[in-house]
DNA sequence: GATATTTAATTAATATATAAAATATTTACA
DNA sequence: TGTAAATATTTTATATATTAATTAAATATC
């Protein structure tokens, strides 16, 4: 999926436009930022992950989950440690692991610590599975970017970094406030 | 949702990596790089959509499509010019505007022109909700970018942009080339 | 030590996404 | 004209996402 929204600076037609939202002018950049970053994220997100569909028979989502599991070598890790990281809900992960389970992809228990919780390991045909679907990923990705150069790149990255860091600060206020702005109309 | 896939230019422990898949020196620019336009992007759009589920009971996608018809002023649009705007598969959308048809958010009808053709348009109802939808969302994009400044977010915009015009070009020389580059292994 | 709260994960209900196949209609062309 | 190809949408099957409710176990508190 790519959603694109729309900028809404522009009335399309200007025809029979007599109610539409005002938007104020400094939220306009900001929009048409937000927008270029959907953008660009689901068209590379759906090219790289219906490649990635159509030649490991993998979604994204499983990518990530073995993604995450190989950061703890050959151990075990809990549910939720790997469901965090992926930042998927937590109701979302058990079917998810089920199916992983049932493709022999990874293997599931009870934690002997806590018993309420279970863990998650890769299995053999996972680790093969996922090295596989790393070395093709990380060749797609880096031909989708091939006409970036390194500079510009490195721009981007150190850019995006400061929006999720300006974005975590604006969450923790808005928490702080108790009140979210924008609820209060 | 936002994934994060990994970085896996770290090992992680460093124990039992021994069969570590190995990535090229080049290509661990671009994952960081696609990696933090994933993060990003998800995060915010965690934060926005759900707030946009919570306040006004409506998804990013219908959203997204009440902009695309929004751009038609009062006039019908076919499923496919809506489709084809929002990137979703058009197997996709016959369920969500059923879905948004039963809210009275949209109506449909068959084309005049083609009979294999149908058209949407916005309700009053429609037009109410999307109005709401668009100020809340335009001052909640606006306040997570809030700590960003104007030049930083033109510099981004300009860059997403060039990635996003690299990836296209990327696409249609590997169509040309016919055997996609990676699946060749 | 009994009870309340928190935590971890699952279950349930539903929305949204994909791909592939089916249907109906229009267009192209021999 | 008749038939093949292309187009627009729906249908079907399944995967992945959300929230809310449930279950079970650990922890805190009196």
């Amino acid at each position: 999926m790519a959603s694109t929204l729309e900028d809404h600076s522009d009335p399309g037609t200007g025809a029979s436009d007599a109610g539409a939202p005002v938007i104020g002018e400094g939220q306009k950049l900001s929009l048409s930022l937000w927008l270029q970053l959907m953008k660009c994220t689901k068209e590379i997100e759906a090219g790289v992950g219906g490649r990635l569909r159509k030649v490991h028979r993998q979604s994204l989502a499983r990518f990530d989950v073995l993604s995450q599991l190989h950061r703890f070598g050959g151990d075990w890790a809990a549910v939720g440690e790997i469901s965090s990281r992926v930042m998927t809900s937590s109701g979302n992960i058990t079917a998810l692991v089920d199916r992983m389970v049932a493709e022999d992809l990874i293997e599931r228990r009870a934690s002997p610590d806590d018993r309420r919780s279970h863990q998650l390991r890769m299995t053999g045909t996972g680790r093969a599975v996922f090295d596989e679907m790393t070395a093709d990923h990380a060749r797609w990705v880096d031909d989708a970017l091939d006409g970036i150069d390194d500079v510009d790149k490195q721009c981007l990255i150190a850019l995006l970094i400061d929006v999720r860091r300006a974005f975590e600060e604006t969450k923790s206020e808005s928490h702080i406030a108790q009140a979210a702005p924008g609820e209060t109309r």
